[in-house]
DNA sequence: CATTGCTGTGTAAGCGTTTACGCATCTATT
DNA sequence: AATAGATGCGTAAACGCTTACACAGCAATG
């Protein structure tokens, strides 16, 4: 049923049900209920393809996620796209996803899709190289906008940026184990160089002292490695009496070679890991760990889209996202410690 | 840029660009090549709504599913979206995303979708009350089709169904389990009433004889509950020499327990589980596990659709993908056996 | 050489909306 | 009572594509 038909049979014009559909425009409140109660009673939808058109907007945004196949990135994207659907609905915007970064012949699908009107703006995550070439010319030229999540901006009008700060969780990381008394405390990591491993530095040098370089281990991605970090971490003589581990997979391994050394979580080393993925907290016992809040990350990065949009107040083009430590139960004071939780 | 500008800019009618693009319709093979070229070069795309419109079909189908925010949906949601993602996108056909069960005032996002012209058919995934109803009339009047996953099909014209069989699985676990002599096999799963538990009981009955009521317990979804289901598994005398528990995620926890009660994985107890979630290679030692195809489930259900979609040979309207067990470390002959691998 | 049939291209009428504009009515002002 | 401004509504022209139809050119046929 087309929006001429439908107001013939109600007996008006298609403007008028137009306008009743938008409540814009100049129309009694009278006609504008009778209209819309109709039609609910006889099911008439307007087609979205002619409004498109017709409103050179499509409210229709693109996700490009970088979809890397890895075992954790898929948990962390789907917490993502969680927040941003939640947010686009409320503002009955629509979703189009851009598959795992393909590409249709010689242009990106975003590109395509810009540049085709399909969509509206976009959502790039976690991809690196975002290319400023084309991004320029068409953020220039239209109105298109994008929001770059979780990687650092090429300062453009029209680009806004959501990154993620994880110091305030590792401050809380610090913070924890200085204050139970903690002062051996031991790091495994993944890959040298990481960015964590220095605000930890930092953060635990203002507390309690710095973390020494034989207590600092880089191991890799998986769970055995996060075992091996274990072993080569436990030959050292003192032991740590806590360790943080910088992802929860690795943890769960670190956790299990710990266990197998014979010593007991909490009691007599402390864990503390990076990540809350869901399976943290099933742990045995369930894992003290970073989180990071994904789904926050997704609406805050929609949220700046959706104004940059609507062009409403001239909004910040940067905005940083959180991470806060969840304390559950691989975490206790040192053993010859007095349990004295806090020493101010 | 129109095609109309875009047209006279080299010299032709938008006609006739039209019919470059398509390639249908009478057009000289050089005026085509040239009109292709300067596409490329000038950088036109023609607008997707416009075409939408005109085509009345938006080469964009929707995904419905209902999200149950549970740890593991999402996995296989995930797996899901990324084998539709694959098929849509070598047809050039869109996604839209329907936001975890939501609905606009009144009526269901799909079915908004559907009238609007949004998509033209979906996927529904997991919602085991699709409204037949409006389904019904949808389906009838227009060209809209729906392929539902995984749950029991309503039989309709234009509505495919593509279920899961888990029972081809569920055989080569009995299989497995007999030919390696196991005559002691406990089961751990979540509820009772699970049909997995009746083929399970169907196939060893075939083979090795079915299992015994005391060595069936039923214990919900975490770890621990898994953990706790090995320990009164494992109270009977004689005990076990090989368990089935009904997912990876229960497993892990049966694991732990299995081996604080100082038994060794899998030289005095077989563990084998169900679905091959990621973290199943990472267990020590990696479990043996029956995995479930959940990006063939996607794609099938693409395939299905985009043939109902283009009308080509007139499709079943059923399908059904099978799992299979996927063999790591956690399986071994009963210690008492000599190592006989098959016994025909 | 007139006719036929085929090919390549342009013209214009859709596709289903929105919205600027204009025209009645209707109330409030002189 | 005549005029001005509001108000509610319909008409028609976009929006940017596709495609049926018409038409000119051209080769093949009688």
């Amino acid at each position: 049923m087309t929006i001429e038909e439908f107001a013939r049979k109600i007996g008006v014009s298609s403007a008028t049900v137009s306008r009743a559909i938008h409540g814009r425009g100049r129309i009694s409140p009278q006609t504008r209920q009778m209209v819309l109660q109709r039609m609910e009673e006889m099911g008439f939808t307007p087609n979205l393809h002619a409004q498109s058109l017709a409103h050179r907007r499509s409210r229709t945004i693109g996700l490009e996620y970088l979809g890397q196949t890895e075992v954790l990135s898929d948990m962390f994207l789907i917490a993502l796209a969680r927040g941003i659907q939640r947010v686009l609905t409320e503002h009955s915007y629509n979703l189009l996803l851009n598959p795992v970064g393909v590409t249709t012949e010689k242009e990106s699908l975003l590109r395509r899709w810009a540049r085709s009107r399909a969509v509206d703006g976009a959502i790039v995550v976690g991809n690196p190289d975002v290319p400023v070439q084309w991004l320029q010319k068409l953020v220039a030229q239209k109105a298109f906008c994008v929001v770059i999540v979780h990687h650092p901006p090429p300062p453009m009008a029209n680009v806004g940026c959501v990154t993620l700060d994880l110091s305030r969780g590792i401050a809380q990381v610090a913070e924890l184990l200085c204050s139970l008394g903690h002062r051996q405390v031991g790091y495994i990591g993944s890959i040298p160089g990481d960015p964590v491993l220095d605000m930890l530095q930092a953060e635990m040098e203002k507390r309690c002292g710095s973390i020494p370089a034989e207590y600092i281990v880089h191991v890799g991605e998986t769970p055995d490695r996060g075992a091996q970090g274990a072993y080569t971490l436990f030959r050292h003589n003192p032991r740590p009496t806590a360790v943080f581990v910088r992802t929860d997979v690795l943890a769960i391994g670190a956790m299990r070679a710990i266990r197998e050394m014979g010593f007991c979580i909490p009691r007599d080393v402390s864990v503390i890991a990076h990540d809350d993925v869901p399976l943290a907290q099933f742990t045995d016992p369930p894992l003290t760990t970073v989180r990071v809040d994904y789904e926050q990350l997704g609406k805050s990065a929609v949220e700046m889209l959706l104004a940059m949009l609507e062009r409403r107040e001239p909004v910040s083009l940067s905005q940083t996202v959180h991470t806060s430590l969840v304390q559950r139960a691989t975490v206790a004071p040192p053993l010859h410690h007095t349990l004295s939780l806090r020493e101010d």
